[in-house]
DNA sequence: TGCGCATTGGTTGTATACAAGGGTGATATG
DNA sequence: CATATCACCCTTGTATACAACCAATGCGCA
């Protein structure tokens, strides 16, 4: 039978996958019909994301992916910058079942990029830090730097970034490259660019502009992405949506 | 009414407070009748602790607070290391009203250094990590970094830790007045020591040492701390321990 | 027509009942 | 006396029933 940590597994690969937008409400029940188990499981595993922040709960309304504000996109940036940066410095060289890893999955990130599953693209994208993380040494955190590489796949969606996936997978050849040399001081400073230019990508307002929230709630609707029709935004008061059945459906 | 949310920061506040040793064992049935609540309340708390790698489910046995292995200690410092020092290297300044709140952390320290509880020792030594990173503008670190300290305490509870708690305190103050000058980069230098020394003072076995486990778990019953009864080591398997209830109440 | 209010449907929050499994101790047997 | 087996008890795991509450909708009234 499906456990909790199952159900938490395949909304956190969802999300990688941006499949399932912030703000997309995760009703129990629903949840519970899709995995076929009781609502019990379905709490449980949506407690579980709570803790890890890519979930909340609005008392008696619903469960939500979380939309990040803007101060909250700040310092989820900060982390990983922080954690990436500092797990390179601390390396003295990667051993060779790592870098071997890490070709192969640059390899599949390449692969990607030529098909058409953006959801694929976008996972794999994100993947690389948490295996790079593990890579050098430290599952601790590998397993939190997933759980900020959701919050920041979360924020792309949420400020509709504008960063080419092209780009960011050149930029991870580079830092792999640089490994591979044991030019770990280049990769810091490749890390720390690649970083910078992702969040560079986002469509945040100005900080001293406190309708930005408002007016991108406001602003016209854009057309969806060809081909990524699930992409739009979905905040729960926007009723121009699909039934949750749809979104759900992205979990499967 | 007591919330979940409640019993799991009460359970991690004993953890901090060494109120709580590795291993320990957290019944389900206990904990709702210590809290007078139902065992939906206590899993709901026990699974947001699962989450955060502070308690763990053993399958139809019981709930237990985490003993962290070698390894797991090693990533765990690792951890904070890379954490602590990447927030205070890319920190130009601190703030007056924050550095207002850090020296007064620091009174506290002093003022429990000359009191008698190692609780309340423990708690605020532990917690002055996590107050420097609010204060140096990362909430989503802050909360990582109580978690990462939780998982430290339990450590150097584990491992019988020998480091000194004035010179600790004393690390704390160095670190403050360094952040005051604007000098971060020593300030960077003086954490990483501290954090080196920490970890230096653990009674850590060799690591070619396969028997490590074995040999320190069958070892002479060492005499407990005068004035602290209740951190001795406290396995399951180790039936010459006060019942449950006990434990629980430190709780309380 | 517009506004206020009550009702109702649907959601989460909590407790409880029951199922399933493991550990321990007693007991039978060699 | 040692050992293997069995049964019981205690634990967690899961489902379900019910309570509490929010939000939307429809109705009455000005």
């Amino acid at each position: 039978m499906v456990s909790s940590v199952d159900i938490a597994q395949r909304i956190i690969e969802a999300v990688l996958a941006q499949r399932l937008a912030p703000g997309t409400r995760l009703g129990e029940q629903s949840l519970s019909i899709l995995f076929d188990c009781s609502r019990t499981l379905v709490r449980e595993a949506l407690v579980r994301l709570a803790a890890r922040g890519i979930v909340t709960v609005s008392s008696r309304r619903g469960w939500y992916v979380v939309q990040p504000s803007h101060d909250e996109a700040r310092e989820a940036f900060e982390a990983r910058r922080v954690i990436e940066t500092g797990l390179i410095r601390r390396t003295k060289a990667v051993d060779k079942p790592s870098l071997k890893r890490l070709r192969q999955h640059l390899k599949q990130e390449q692969a990607a990029l030529k098909g058409s599953d953006v959801g694929q693209r976008s996972y794999l994208l994100g993947d690389f830090h948490v295996c790079l993380a593990e890579c050098l040494g430290n599952q601790l955190l590998a397993d939190t730097l997933r759980d900020f590489t959701a919050r920041t796949t979360l924020i792309a969606m949420l400020y509709q970034s504008t960063h080419d996936a092209v780009q960011s997978c050149e930029d991870h050849v580079a830092i792999v490259e640089a490994l591979e040399r044991g030019d770990t001081a280049t990769a810091e400073q490749l890390m720390e660019a690649h970083i910078g230019q992702v969040q560079a990508a986002l469509r945040l307002a100005p900080a001293n502009d406190p309708l930005a929230d408002l007016r991108e709630a406001l602003a016209p609707v854009r057309e969806a992405t060809p081909g990524n029709s699930r992409s739009r935004r979905n905040n729960p008061p926007d009723s121009s949506q699909p039934p949750p059945e749809t979104y759900l459906g992205a979990l499967l």
